[in-house]
DNA sequence: GTCTATATCTAGATAGAC
DNA sequence: GTCTATCTAGATATAGAC
C-alpha cells in the first residue's frame, strides 16, 4: 500500500512486484480490463513503463498474478465467513455466498473484471490451483448440508456461485439503484438466495 | 448476415449500419470488449476503417446501438418463452430464466460482454429504454406468481436475473467442464434455480 | 532494479477525393 | 456512402545506460 507514495522519479521500491499486483487490481476495479494497461500501472506507481517488465514477461502474466492473488484472498474470505457463521451447515453455506459478494464488492469489482476476462488462454497455474481450492472449500460446505450425492453437491455449489456471481455482476454494473444498495444489503440478498437454493 | 460476403474493396452495402451492428455483436462474442475495435469490425465487413464513422459518430455510439439491439432481442426471447410455457405463473417465471441463459449462450456471450462493460456513461437512450422494458416484463411475471408486495416482486426479479446472469457468466467464462455443459443443461439448471428462489 | 529512449503497432477519428 | 490518406495518441516490448 506504500505504493501510492507520490514518487516522481528515480524512486526505489522495496517490492515492486507486489506493488504492481496491488496497483493492477486497483486499476482494474476503477477502469476495467478494457482500459487497463501496463503503462498505466507503472505511471500509478511512479516508475517507468519499462520497470514492470523486469518482474513480469508480459502483460498477460501480470494479469495472471493479479488473478491468482484475488482467488486466494477470496477463498480465505469464504473460509473465514463459514467459520464465523457457526456450526450449522446451512448457515455456513449461506454465509459463504454472502462473503463472496462482500469480497468482490469490497475490491470494487476488480475480481469480477478479472474473471469476466478472457484469461483462460494463459498458462496460469497459480490461478487454476486457487480456483480449484475455492471449489473444494465450497464442495465441503455443500456436502455438509446433507446432499445425497456428489453430483447434487456439485450442482448446489454451482447454483450458489452463480447467484453470488450474478449479484456481484449486477452490483458492479450499476444495475441496482442508488438507494437500498449498500454492500451489506446485496450480500444479505445473496445469503437469502443461497438458502432458498438449499431448500429448493 | 450477407455482411460476411467476402468483399475485398469498393464494395457497396445495402445497409452498412445494420451490418455493423451485427458484425460488432459477433466480434464482441468472439474477442470480448477488450479486443473489440471499430477498425476490426470494418475489416470484417470488408469496408474501410472510415466507413463506420458515416453511420456512428464514435465507437461508443456503435456499442450503444449493439447494446440496445441485444436488449430488445433478449426481451423478446423472454416474452416468447413465457408465452410458450403456458398458463402457470411459476412455469412462466422459471421459463424466463431459462430463456435468458439460452439467449446469451446462443449469442456466444456477446450480450454478457456488453453489459459487463462500462457502458453506463453513454447517453444511451435506446439501451436504457430496452432495459426498462425487460424489467417490466419480468416484474409482471413475478407479480403473477403471487408476490404479496411490490418490493417482494422486485426482489424476486433481482434474484432471478442474478442467478440467470450468473449462470451465463460462468458458462461464458468457461467455468463448467466440457462434459455435461450443453446450453440446454445450463438453461435447465437456471430454470430449476429460479423455481427454488420462488419457493424459498 | 530501474531509467531513458525508442521501435513497432494499432486504434480512433478526420479531410477531401470520387 | 464509401475510399484513400493521414494525424494523433497510447500501448507493448526491447536495448542499453546507470
Amino acid at each position: 500500500m506504500e505504493a501510492s507514495v507520490s514518487a516522481k522519479q528515480g524512486y526505489h521500491h522495496g517490492d515492486l512486484r507486489a506493488a504492481l499486483v496491488d496497483a493492477s487490481f486497483e486499476l482494474l476495479a476503477e477502469a476495467g480490463l478494457q482500459r487497463f494497461s501496463v503503462a498505466a500501472v507503472a505511471r500509478r506507481l511512479g516508475v517507468s513503463t519499462a520497470a514492470p517488465y523486469r518482474h513480469f514477461p508480459d502483460r498477460a502474466h501480470l494479469l495472471g498474478a493479479v488473478s491468482a492473488t484475488a482467488a486466494r484472498d477470496l477463498n480465505a474470505a469464504v473460509r473465514a465467513a463459514a467459520e464465523t457463521a457457526g456450526p450449522d451447515p446451512g448457515d455456513r453455506m449461506a454465509a459463504a455466498a454472502g462473503a463472496y459478494v462482500r469480497y468482490v464488492a469490497r475490491t470494487g469489482g476488480g475480481f469480477h473484471v478479472i474473471y469476466a476476462a478472457e484469461l483462460h488462454h494463459l498458462p496460469d497455474e497459480a490461478r487454476r490451483e486457487q480456483t480449484r481450492a475455492l471449489m473444494t472449500t465450497l464442495l465441503d460446505l455443500a456436502t455438509a448440508t446433507g446432499c445425497a450425492t456428489h453430483r447434487e453437491a456439485v450442482q448446489l455449489v454451482e447454483a450458489t456461485i452463480a447467484v453470488a456471481h450474478g449479484y456481484t455482476s449486477l452490483f458492479a454494473d450499476g444495475f441496482f439503484a442508488r438507494k437500498s444498495t449498500s454492500v451489506d444489503s446485496i450480500a444479505a440478498r445473496a445469503t437469502g438466495a443461497a438458502r432458498a437454493l438449499m431448500n429448493g
